[in-house]
DNA sequence: CCACACTTACTTACTGGTTAGTAAGCCCGT
DNA sequence: ACGGGCTTACTAACCAGTAAGTAAGTGTGG
């Protein structure tokens, strides 16, 4: 009798698609994360869902597809927690970079996921490798405008081209922190790592000291 | 009748155990730069010499063994430039850093293969991890050493950690300068690139401008 | 309100391909 | 004539993708 009084929690039975979907995206990310992708099967995908590997090509067609749409979803996640808000520029994009960081600290299977699929995709022909090259391309863009921004507020002239030496420094410094992170996490503190690796740039580059203060 | 006289050159026919066993290596490297170590198979190790993926084994036993010694391999060749010399320290080492970085750029294979095998080692139960591990360890070591000799000559007292900090700095920023001049060429330059970002760190943490100047 | 048509979410079963590793034997140089 | 270097031939495992079937839903016309 009870029973249709609780007609306001509609769906328990079957799971729906964008549910479903979703389920797969993480799975696929913990797998591809501590597998890598070519290592990482749609069989083992699917075992941490309950279904069989057919059922994931079902909704995602072919494995390839399956890794875009993973590639995606660590997107959404990456700043989800600026909740709308644009990404931001100047001071407040390193500031940024630092909480990201301090969040990923608490995340290890996106970072891991990151991190094996970049190496990866300097393979030949990796399905991932023009996104992550898009990736970095959009990362240099915004960050040396952000260091542009930056000497402007300090009316420091920059020799040309080193705001983007600066930038692809500080994508790197990231990236490189992440992998040691990943294989020691006791050797790396990562949130103050990236904030001390970012000021010590921005400080060599501005030509007057630099402080990234948590928000 | 000539047969007989040729023997003067007596080694051009089979070749020596010690010859085949690096020209496989140097196959093994290219291999599994470009695609990996589980995406790069016996075979196509075994064809850039020109024998069964059998014969491969033959040599090497396994798989795994031969990825080991891939790895040692590469530390030979990485450190034959300097001749017999030990590595150098205080400020000698991070000039040998920056001309590792600038002969690399002439090495595509070999930086591609310490790229990929980094990326792929914090996979769960990676053959590769344990030496990924140990040579972030042993940089580190070196490193912050040197970190610590430049303050002294520079008679700056640091911070408690702070050597390490910019050590796992400097490591950073060359890994990541590799990705992603792998990825895109034009973007980086290796050498350039690198003197900046290992100088950015070092006058940061040594709170006066260091040069690098090329030996 | 219910039967029929259709769709969704899978499963089972299979194909064709690739893999590392093993075993046995051949050939050539010494 | 013997042993190292190699090949051929094979095994057992695993892979992505396809095809066909099934059960459980949803929508619709009467």
């Amino acid at each position: 009798m009870s029973e249709a009084t609780e007609q306001a929690a509609p769906k328990v039975k079957r799971p729906t698609r964008a549910h479903r979907r979703e389920e797969i995206l993480a799975a696929a990310t913990r797998v591809f994360g501590s597998k890598g992708y070519h290592q990482g099967s749609l069989v083992d995908v699917a075992a941490q869902v309950g279904i069989t590997h057919a059922g994931v090509l079902h909704h995602f067609g072919s494995k390839d597809k399956l890794l875009w749409e993973v590639l995606e979803y660590r997107d959404r996640v990456d700043v989800q927690h600026l909740e709308g808000k644009h990404i931001p520029g100047g001071m407040d994009l390193f500031r940024h970079l630092v909480t990201t960081a301090r969040l990923n600290a608490d995340r290890r299977g996106i970072v891991q996921a990151y991190a094996v699929l970049t190496g990866e995709s300097v393979t030949d022909g990796h399905p991932a490798s023009s996104w992550v090259g898009q990736r970095f391309a959009v990362l240099r863009g915004e960050i040396s405008e952000a260091v542009r921004d930056l000497a402007t507020e300090r009316d420091v002239r920059l020799p040309d081209g080193e705001a983007e030496r600066a930038a692809n420094a500080v994508i790197a410094v990231m990236d490189g922190l992440q992998l040691q992170w990943l294989l020691d996490p006791d050797a790396v503190d990562l949130a103050e790592a990236t904030r001390f690796a970012i000021e010590s740039v921005l400080t060599a580059t501005l030509g007057s000291t630099v402080q990234i203060v948590s928000p």
